[in-house]
DNA sequence: CTTATTAATCGTAATATTGCAATATACTAA
DNA sequence: TTAGTATATTGCAATATTACGATTAATAAG
């Protein structure tokens, strides 16, 4: 069907999921990479340092700013992006709550 | 197209892609907590835990396995489905590499 | 106002994902 | 062997994602 059954999960599992979703595209991790790398706003060179077109760029960029990882201020006729380390560090404690789940296993039965 | 540009990223950012892929839907996030709770084998009770038919969840454990993240051991006529610690161990490694980038930002530009 | 520049949006084609009914496979028990 | 149980696979329909050309919107410079 193509269409995730979300009401049948925890808000949790959901908001992980949704999270996990925006980091599972090759561009969108480059993305956000080279946006800390930079560690100041960057305007626009994301679609000369990625090899995709503008529109694609554009709306990976899109996808990051409407979860709220990455902030977009307008500046003359370009965009200077950058993270919103609030929302990226709350993002972060939630991954970490689901990843590290395995501290508390003991048993190895297979 | 759907089609994601693999050859344009690095292996670090393919592989991180990969598995917040597979965290990217929440009955895989339910499933991989499951077997975490159960903190020992699981035989095939995840269709019941899980409000999903039995040939979605198999899909969804196929992924899992694939990546890695679980192992099948057959026990009679059921399988007993558990995280693989060492895989996942690695797995978290990898991510938290992607997702501790913030440590080192000190600016504050947006 | 006109032109150039930058980024967003629209429209669309190609491909991927999700979910499940139907079926197949594998093993157990009688 | 036959029947029952548990899981995997197949096939398919519905939906989502990815990518980009064409266009639009917004600002800047002349």
């Amino acid at each position: 069907m193509g269409l995730a059954k979300t009401e049948m999960f925890t808000d949790e599992q959901n908001k992980i999921a949704l999270f996990a979703k925006v980091f599972g595209h090759p561009a969108r991790v480059s993305i956000l990479q080279h946006l800390f790398k930079i560690d100041s706003c960057v305007c626009g060179d994301l679609v000369n340092e990625i090899g995709l077109a503008q529109p694609t760029i554009s709306q990976h960029l899109k996808e990051l700013k409407h979860l709220g990882l990455i902030k977009g201020n307008v500046e003359g006729t370009s965009v200077c992006y950058c993270i919103d380390k609030v929302n990226w560090t709350a993002m972060k404690a939630l991954m970490n709550q689901f990843l590290d789940q395995d501290v508390s296993l003991n048993n190895d039965c297979c």
